[in-house]
DNA sequence: GCTATAATTCGACATATTTCGAAATATAGA
DNA sequence: TCTATATTTCGAAATATGTCGAATTATAGC
């Protein structure tokens, strides 16, 4: 886990400060555990991805929830994508692979993750 | 990913935070490219593990640094135990196993290889 | 074009975090 | 016991974060 350059460093520090926050963390939960980038959780699923349906798990002002999507957003950690009226969010795939990749000192390292800001 | 409780979500969210600064991340990843518990690098390594080693590579007050490895500490990802007039750090591999974990439960992800069995 | 719904941006405020230097504590050795 | 070294605690200041409500933007359907 050691050898990143101090970049790597901000960029993951970046990243854990993204989910350092327990509403977001919850978010970044639900969205693990519904759909995959692409597709939509079927309507009876537990949970599903657009903005107002995690709105309803999180008992937080919209504006709140939507700033802290925005957080995951440039961290890399979620994709955001509109589909109509509503923004369908999904975990995004690379950056968890990055994680994974992180906390293994044996595995090479593929994968920077890269913030978008 | 899914189905923590709230106090697990609390909990890893603190984690998160202690690893979402960039010193404090620096230092986590220096010790886990060092030492494990309980033994002490050898004096030619590149890094070592007391705060006093650990402060000449991050050019940070040592009072900042003291309160950075408080946090580590009580977020349960580092163990310091003193030996004479120093305090060695070493990375909690139970913390760090459960973190590892919690990147991997529950969590499909698309591009992930398949085993055929 | 108008209206309803979904989500974001803005501005403000309270709280938390990061950092430092100075002072205090702990330990080993003369 | 006195001194030097290692580390922590304390108090203060600057900056960042989390939150809300009000206003705004985007879209679909009538």
């Amino acid at each position: 886990m050691s050898n990143y350059s101090s970049d790597d460093i901000g960029n993951y520090a970046s990243v854990f400060s993204a989910l350092s926050n327990p509403h977001r963390l919850q978010i970044y939960t639900l969205l693990s555990g519904c759909c995959t980038p692409g597709s939509r959780c079927d309507i009876d699923a537990v949970t599903s991805c657009c903005v107002g349906d995690l709105g309803n798990e999180l008992d937080i002002a919209a504006s709140t929830l939507s700033h802290h999507l925005k957080e995951l957003s440039h961290a890399g950690l979620i994709n955001m994508q509109r589909q109509g009226k509503q923004i369908i969010c999904s975990v995004n795939p690379d950056m968890l692979n990055a994680i994974r990749q992180f906390f293994h000192t044996n595995t090479e390292i593929t994968d920077e993750p890269e913030t978008s800001r």
